[in-house]
DNA sequence: TAGCACCTATAGCAACGCTATATGAACTGC
DNA sequence: GCAGTTCATATAGCGTTGCTATAGGTGCTA
């Protein structure tokens, strides 16, 4: 049994390290297995990827390459929030389908050493919500919002994952999603599914902020700051007269 | 150097694995470290705890211990849902004080070999979720809640253990807390001031003109204007914590 | 053809989890 | 008081792990 074609040893070498990972059911995977797999001996392994957690890190960046494409395949929708949710369901599907390869990804986590997928993986719902911040559905910053999400998200399907498949109750994860989602998004974005969407921007962002603060005497810039700052807003709200 | 003392092997053992596994820092912990440093050799270990992962879960089963009086020392008041919030907080603080061990309780999951730990915790914040539940104050069976919460609670602490001391951001773990409490409670139980979410509308308006901001590039700031908009901005987005 | 990267194989090291077996010590029944 | 049994520890070593020192082959450029 052996993955050959006419692939070279390189690509050999994912191919099994990624069907060993996909089929190993939980227990470890050695560098022996692979290169077996692969009809290949271990100089070669070192040679192409360092060390066995190089080898699981490029077969963890293609499993992202494809995690990725799921999270934008799902996009397209004018509604931030609600491609959040998608987001969090495919994740979730994600780390269930192949549990193996997730723990390689979000469950090896140790200090000093963190994959560099995490954050990856946060960058792209920050780029989501960072739409939902702008048509002013979110109600904290769109980096902490992410940061927050995401880690549920982890730890629900880490959860998931350790019950066994009969037990599993995708309920938890509903859930456990909605409140997140809920917990970071305005009232505005609550009632309406949509909100207005498209037009939102800038101007009216500011001409909104501009309201706020003069109504709440807030205390966060001094007075001749907050007279300049003022005096900016201005000049973007009444810039685009589009 | 070893643990002599007059202990018996077996609790030499437990002291030593405990104390190898606290200073590890992150990288695995070997049995022959262990017996090497308990003065034992390695049948005594196996005799006594039957495989590796016995031994720490013995070990695991000490700290548990130390984890469970913490959370029931934080337990007498009189507002369940409040002692949840301490539960959380009480996980999160175990967790980055004793990484390692945090580590090998929670963040070793795999399936059909979950710990029995991660039950006994559930069981725990259960419990007190049951006594919410009594007082009307529960929104989803006590069972789901704890579930949930604690797959939060897990996720959100192994985000800060991965994360570099220096960078840590507890706002995470306070608004992923509150996000999930305010999910499982009635509103009866959040009219009586536990949880708050409480952004004004400056700060809303504010994380909304950020982000469009930083999504229209517009240019009716010059560029070191611009700069100091958004330092101000930012100043105002993260102005209001919980 | 000579030289030079690049790639792969042979062989093996040190460390790992774990165990078959044996030996001492402590208790039990008579 | 002594044989039998059980418990607790040690000696020695098995099979596997991740990894590497060294050497040889292959194809390209000069």
């Amino acid at each position: 049994m052996s993955i050959d074609g006419q692939l070279p040893p390189k690509a050999r070498l994912l191919r099994a390290a990624a069907e060993l990972l996909a089929n190993s059911g939980g227990s470890a995977v050695s560098t022996r297995q692979v290169t077996q797999l692969a009809g290949v001996t271990a100089p070669t392994l070192y040679h192409h990827f360092g060390d066995k957690e190089g080898l699981f890190d490029a077969v963890v960046a293609a499993g992202f390459d494809e995690y990725v494409a799921g999270e934008r395949d799902f996009a397209p929708s004018g509604q931030p929030l609600e491609d959040i949710r998608r987001m969090w369901d495919n994740h979730v599907q994600f780390g269930l389908k192949q549990p193996e390869l997730y723990l390689v990804m979000f469950g090896n986590i140790r200090p000093e050493s963190r994959p560099a997928i995490v954050a990856d993986a946060e960058a792209l719902m920050e780029e989501m919500l960072n739409k939902a911040a702008v048509s002013g559905q979110l109600n904290v910053p769109p980096k902490e919002a992410a940061r927050s999400i995401l880690a549920a998200n982890v730890g629900v399907t880490l959860m998931l994952i350790a019950e066994k498949v009969p037990e599993r109750n995708l309920e938890l994860s509903a859930m456990t999603r909605d409140a997140m989602i809920f917990a970071v998004s305005t009232e505005q974005a609550r009632d309406n599914g949509s909100v207005d969407s498209g037009k939102s921007s800038v101007v009216v962002a500011a001409i909104a902020l501009n309201a706020a603060l003069q109504a709440s005497h807030s205390d966060q810039l001094s007075s001749s700051e907050l007279k300049l700052f003022l005096e900016w807003l201005h000049r973007i709200s009444n810039s685009s007269t589009s």
